[in-house]
DNA sequence: CGATCACAGGGTATCCTGTGATCGGTGCGATACT
């Protein structure tokens, strides 16, 4: 604690927040940090051209600088670049920054090339030639930023040639697809941890724009992050205002009128690619210039619709989730839902590409409980028992440093659904898994004991993701403020309702209360059956409270009272 | 979990109703083709 460049640790704990990132990052005797913040403001301004730096922009480069990992949670658009990009120029080696989509790396590069800054992107499409050119040169110390995906960091000639260089700074953006992709979609996530001990452990960043606390924990855990700097920012938009329109059938005719009453671009969010198709019709009939967006189509077509969008030639686009990372429009006014996310934090992720400006903007559910359906089945694969022991075999089978294509061969499973399962079984123990190899772990569990362990996993994983739909279904049934509700979900608290949403306006949202009684918000707490957790919200008569593996639970006070469900939790203990 | 569709069967209607099968979201990389 004493490098934490953080100031005293005292005003985290009386305002109940994160460490909202130390306002003075010199102020205390540590003339260390007092030098590497100065250096950094320094750096900012020559090579950036930046001069007004947040505090928690400051204390987070300055942390990184002086070798600290940090996980910074700020908005799009709040300066987590530059946060990266200063102590980057400071530290001794080159910077290794992992970004989920090909666009997102090369728009990075090319805004580094816009201040002379040396920078290069690796990807599927890079040829033989380029690629032993870029490893030169960021031998060279010529060039300080490699961008580049997850995927590309599991090739394991990438690993050994980035080893080679010595990367000082391990940037991970969109951290948050570690916990809420990474499980099933983009596996290679989860190596990232190995990745940073193989590329000899350099300080790491985890940056992302919404993080929940059990995802921030994860996050942590996952990239095995030391003592990190945590600086979770300017969470609340106030400028969104917020409404749920409970819908008995069809939303469509509902969207289209509402719609036309917008004025500016926006986005309408369904949950399945036949919607956009459908809806992005009835608005063009309407006179509404609207274009679907999803997977299914080809990428000229997502393309072209999306420079549309960016260009204001469209008013609206209609789209999955796919629509999402890489879409950086300031004016966008509003974000409609056709159908309930499955998640607060999907929704709250993609209401927030509204407004980004700072002028009002709105976000709109139209919400009908059917549809949370669709969702619950989203969340519903767990790994069958017969094909955890198979790999769990296989590993032990095969022995110490065995690769994966040997595994994949062993098995017939796609290197994808390897990756995933392999990860479930080094979480029990069974496995040790490096950057490149795999093997058993010593003393670890036998392959029927893992397959058991790994399922139980899995299948807990399902459960707490079946309790962030709960809170989703909460979130559009409520009758308190809405804003106050997503606040508190992730994790900050807001005294006052919002008066910007539905239920403010309607006045049924009720006021907090005042002393927040005996568990107040993140007081750790245990529960007789669901264990240990955290108070995540405090209402008149309810507790929220997110345990460590029985995820989100409401308690009515009465009861916790009366029947002494909750114990203070001893001090010291951890969310995990 | 719920919507949708194909199809069987009841019963003879402006076919309707029930049952079972199928589908549903996100992106990297590699490969085969032009």
């Amino acid at each position: 604690m004493k490098d934490t460049g953080a100031g005293q640790d005292t005003d985290a704990e009386d305002t109940g927040a994160e460490d909202t990132g130390a306002q003075d990052a010199g102020a205390g005797k540590d003339t260390g940090a007092q030098e590497a913040g100065a250096r950094c403001e320094r750096v900012a301004r020559q090579a950036l051209g930046l001069t007004d730096l947040r505090p928690g922009q400051l204390a987070a480069m300055t942390a990184l600088a002086r070798g600290r990992d940090v996980l910074v949670v700020m908005p799009t658009g709040a300066g987590k670049s530059a946060i990266y990009q200063v102590p980057a120029l400071l530290l001794p080696g080159p910077t290794v920054v992992v970004s989920p989509l090909i666009a997102l790396q090369r728009d990075q590069v090319e805004a580094l090339r816009e201040h002379d800054e040396a920078a290069a992107s690796l990807d599927a499409g890079t040829s033989a030639g380029r690629r032993r050119t870029t490893f030169e040169s960021l031998r060279a110390g010529e060039t300080e930023f490699l961008f580049c995906a997850p995927e590309q960091l599991a090739r394991p000639d990438v690993v050994r040639d980035l080893a080679e260089v010595e990367p000082s700074l391990l940037v991970v953006d969109e951290a948050h697809l570690i916990s809420s992709w990474g499980h099933d979609f983009r596996p290679d996530y989860l190596r990232l941890g190995s990745l940073a001990r193989a590329l000899g452990r350099p300080a790491i960043a985890a940056l992302t724009a919404t993080a929940a606390p059990p995802v921030r924990a994860e996050i942590a855990e996952r990239l095995g992050l030391r003592d990190p700097l945590e600086i979770v920012q300017g969470f609340d938009r106030p400028n969104i205002s917020l409404e749920v329109r409970r819908m008995l059938d069809d939303p469509a005719p509902e969207i289209v009128a509402a719609v036309r009453e917008e004025a500016g671009p926006g986005i309408v969010y369904t949950a399945v690619r036949r919607q956009t198709c459908r809806l992005s019709g009835l608005l063009n009939e309407a006179g509404v210039r609207a274009a679907p967006y999803h997977a299914g189509l080809r990428r000229s077509e997502r393309d072209d619709v999306h420079g549309r969008f960016m260009a204001g030639e469209l008013d609206v686009v209609v789209a999955t989730s796919a629509f999402g990372m890489g879409i950086d429009k300031s004016d966008v006014r509003f974000v409609l839902h056709a159908e309930v996310p499955g998640s607060p934090d999907a929704y709250y992720q993609e209401i927030g590409r509204a407004g980004r400006d700072g002028e009002a903007a709105r976000a709109v559910l139209f919400y009908r409980p059917e549809d949370l359906g669709l969702q619950r089945y989203f969340t519903s694969a767990v790994p069958d028992l017969e094909t955890l022991t198979r790999v769990a075999e296989a590993v032990a089978e095969a022995g110490p440093g065995s690769d994966r294509k040997a595994l994949r061969e062993r098995t017939g499973l796609s290197p994808r659904r390897l990756t995933l399962l392999l990860d479930l079984l080094e979480r029990t123990g069974a496995v040790e898994l490096g950057a490149r190899r795999v093997g058993p772990a010593p003393g670890g569990p036998g392959p029927a004991t893992a397959a058991e362990l790994a399922r139980r996993l899995a299948e807990r994983r399902r459960d707490v993701e079946r309790t962030r739909l709960e809170m989703m279904r909460r979130y559009a049934e409520t009758g308190d403020c809405r804003r106050r509700f997503l606040l508190g979900y992730f994790g900050e608290q807001l005294a006052d309702p919002c008066g910007d949403c539905d239920n403010c306006r309607a006045g049924t949202a009720g006021r907090q209360p005042e002393e927040s009684g005996p568990f107040p918000a993140h007081a750790r707490v245990v529960h007789r059956t669901w264990g240990a957790g955290e108070v995540v919200q405090v209402g008149e008569d309810r507790l929220t409270v997110l345990f460590d593996t029985a995820g989100y639970r409401e308690l009515q006070l009465d009861a916790v009272l009366e029947q002494r469900l909750l114990t203070e939790a001893p001090p010291g203990s951890q969310l995990r």
